[in-house]
DNA sequence: CAGATCACCTGCTTGC
DNA sequence: TGCAAGCAGGTGATCT
């Protein structure tokens, strides 16, 4: 009421509205969107009027959030550093600290903000990594290749909108097209674009996880 | 302490 | 057609 939005930031996979007094903290999850002058459905979990539109929250499974704290908890902020920006020697002394596998790491928040299923399997594809590759047993050439290609590919992603599976949008109502030049993900079955070998789909860390087992290796 | 197993919620797809 | 099971962009609590 009446507040005004001072600054709005990203961090990982969270958004922060800085408003005078407080901070309003949205996160996504699966199904969330942010819709600027948008159709309200039944899924419309808050609205927000502003001066110049309407911000809808919208949210079918309700795993995201929309909240408002006067100051920001402390679990709201442990996050590791964002995956766009975190620099190669971050992200490997980091790495070189965790012991499980390499797909399940790359998913942990904490490790570093941003990467999430889809995308953990594209950048293991694009750089010839197995799912199951230790994280703190890769090799510096290999680590510097993951680094490489994670961040290529959340640029390459965020360019194309991201990737609709089923119904994201962005906030002008508009899909994404990035699913399109998904290799891995969503392809089980299929033959891999550079090897040829069957796709695969096993679960890994209670998620599902795409990789060729021809040219992805531990 | 890491890894597994649920739990949260709703809708869509698949298979009998 | 109907109905149950399995699947889904993500965390988070609680076990073993």
């Amino acid at each position: 009421m009446g507040r005004q939005i001072k600054d709005v930031r990203r961090h990982g996979k969270q958004v922060f509205f800085e408003l005078d007094g407080g901070v309003l903290y949205i996160h996504l999850g699966m199904t969330g969107k942010l819709l600027w002058n948008g159709i309200r459905t039944k899924y419309a979990r808050a609205i927000l009027g502003l001066e110049d539109g309407t911000l809808i929250y919208d949210d079918v499974r309700q795993f995201g959030r929309f909240e408002f704290y006067p100051e920001l908890p402390e679990e709201r902020q442990k996050v590791g550093p964002d995956a766009l920006t975190v620099t190669f020697e971050e992200f490997l002394s980091r790495l070189k600290r965790r012991s499980g596998s390499i797909k399940t790491v790359l998913l942990n928040q904490a490790f570093i903000g941003g990467v999430g299923n889809i995308y953990a399997d594209e950048a293991l594809f694009a750089s010839a990594i197995h799912p199951k590759a230790r994280a703190s047993k890769l090799s510096r050439k290999r680590a510097q290749r993951l680094h490489d290609q994670v961040l290529a590919i959340l640029k390459l992603a965020v360019l194309h909108r991201g990737s609709s599976i089923s119904n994201y949008v962005d906030a002008d109502g508009a899909c994404g097209s990035y699913q399109q030049q998904h290799n891995v993900y969503g392809r089980a079955g299929e033959a891999c674009p550079r090897c040829g070998k069957a796709i695969c789909r096993i679960v890994l860390g209670q998620r599902g996880t795409h990789y060729c087992p021809g040219c992805q290796h531990v």
